[in-house]
DNA sequence: GACTTTATTAAGTAGGTACATATTAATATT
DNA sequence: AATATTAATATGTACCTACTTAATAAAGTC
C-alpha cells in the first residue's frame, strides 16, 4: 500500500514545475493533456488545471484549448511589485514618517501629462508637489496633476494635512492603472528637495489611473538617491 | 423572464470590482460570504470562490478563513512586468538586434555580489560583460557572474557567439529569483559602452537567480539613457 | 479574571459531471 | 489546388457535493 495521502494542486504544481526544471518537460516541448497527467498522478483534472492555472499565470507554460499545454521556449522573468501608499512604506521600514506639501495650483496640463493620460486637449488640473521624509530626510519628491473632472473633492482636502497621495488611494479607486519605472538626473527643484546635488542618478516612479476612460491623477514619484525597488516574493 | 445567460466568473469578478468602486462595499468593509454573494447573483460558490480568488491575487480584497472577505484599506498597486530575454526584447520593438563580448573572466567574488548571492565565502564564478544592441546603438550593457559550481556548461559556451543571457534563460531554469531596480550615475566603463557622458542617470535592472540554495548568475543589466520599463496591462 | 478547551464558521480544496469554446485536423466542395 | 465546411479534441468553465483548515467565538476550568 503506498497509504500516500490525496495530492493537492500545489503537489501537482511544484512536480510539473519539478518536471520542467529537470528538463522531463524542456523549453518547447508539449505536455500530456491536463486529464493524462491526472490519470498518472492519481488525481482529478480540475486539479490539474488549477496547478497548470498557476504555471500559465507565471509565465512557465502556455495553454492552448485545443492545442495543450507547452513549455515556454523563452521564458520570461515575471516580477511583481507592490507600491504602497509612501507613508506606509516609510513606517513598514520603521522609520518615521512625516510630509511637506511644497505647492499647490491649477495649472494647465503641459504636452507630457497629456501624453500620460492619452489626451488630446490641454485642461487645467490640480498641479501639487509634495515631500515625503524618512526619519527628517527626504525620501520621495512627487509631483503630481490630479483631474478636477473626475476629483472635483480634491479641492476641498486640507493637502497641507493629509498628502494627496493617501487621500486619493483611500478615496478614488481606479480601474486601470500604467505603471513605469525610469531613471533620471536630478536638477532644481528635484536636486533641491530632495536635498541632493544635481546630476545625481534618481529612480523614478510614474503613475498614472483613469476610473473608466476618465484620468484621475498622474504621479511622478521621484525617490531619493540608494532607493532600490525591489520584487515581493 | 429575465432569459439571462448563466453568470461567468469574471462576471462576478467584474460586479464585485464595480461595488469596489463605487463604494457599495467602501474600503476596510466586509463582503458577504460566498455563499451569499452566490446566492444573490444566482451562481455557484465556485464562482464566487474563482472571482475572488483573481479580486484577492490583484490585491483588492483579502481573504482568511472564517474571517471572511474584507476590501483592503490601503490597496497597494501592483504592477507585474515581464523581463524577457534583451534579443526578443529588441526584436520585439522591430529594431535589429547585434550582441557583442566585452570581457569574460574567471574573477572571485567581490562582496557585493556575494551580498546579493547571500553567500559568505569568496568563490571563483564566471565574470562576464556584454552589450546588447538595438539598430547598432548601445541599448543594455550588462555586468554578469555566473557560478559554475551549479553551471559548469557555461565555460564550453562560445559567449561571442550566444550571449550568456540568452543561453542561461535556454539552458538553466531557476526556482528563485530577485528582481530589483535603481538608477545610477554612468560611469567609466558603463558610460563608455553605452555610449554616454559619464554622470547621465541610467536605470539598473538587476537579477540574481537560484536553483534551489545554489546560486546561478547575478546579473546587473544598465539601460541607456532614455529606457523606460512598463508594467504588463 | 486569566487561561484552556471546544464548537462554529467561512474560506479552501478535491472530486465528479456536464457542457462551452477555441483550435486544429479532416473532409467535402468549388 | 484552394477554399469552405465539418468533425474531433484539449482546455476552460459551471455546478454540485463533500470534506479540510484556519481563525474566531463560546464555553468551560483553574
Amino acid at each position: 500500500m503506498t497509504g500516500q495521502t490525496r495530492l493537492s494542486w500545489t503537489d501537482v504544481r511544484d512536480e510539473i514545475r519539478a518536471r520542467i526544471l529537470n528538463r522531463t518537460y524542456a523549453p518547447g516541448d508539449k505536455l500530456p493533456r491536463d486529464e493524462d497527467i491526472a490519470l498518472e498522478l492519481g488525481c482529478a483534472r480540475t486539479t490539474v488545471h488549477r496547478a497548470m492555472q498557476e504555471l500559465s499565470q507565471t509565465g512557465l507554460v502556455e495553454r492552448k484549448r485545443k492545442g495543450g499545454t507547452q513549455v515556454k521556449i523563452d521564458p520570461v522573468t515575471r516580477a511583481t511589485f507592490d507600491i504602497p501608499i509612501t507613508r506606509r512604506e516609510v513606517e513598514q521600514r520603521g522609520s518615521k514618517y512625516d510630509y511637506q506639501l511644497i505647492s499647490r495650483s491649477l495649472d494647465d496640463t503641459p504636452l507630457s501629462v497629456m501624453a500620460r493620460f492619452g489626451i488630446q486637449q490641454t485642461v487645467q488640473m490640480l498641479h501639487v508637489k509634495a515631500l515625503h521624509l524618512a526619519d527628517n530626510r527626504p525620501y520621495i519628491f512627487e509631483d503630481r496633476w490630479v483631474d478636477t473632472r473626475s476629483t472635483p473633492d480634491i479641492l476641498n482636502v486640507d493637502l497641507k494635512v493629509e498628502s494627496a497621495n493617501e487621500w486619493l488611494v483611500r478615496n478614488k479607486p481606479y480601474s486601470r492603472v500604467d505603471v513605469r519605472f525610469f531613471a533620471m538626473n536630478a536638477e532644481g527643484e528635484s536636486a533641491e528637495h530632495l536635498s541632493t546635488k544635481a546630476g545625481d542618478a534618481l529612480l523614478v516612479i510614474e503613475r498614472t489611473t483613469w476610473i473608466g476612460q476618465d484620468p484621475i491623477t498622474s504621479v511622478q514619484a521621484v525617490a531619493a538617491p540608494g532607493y532600490q525597488l525591489s520584487a515581493v516574493n
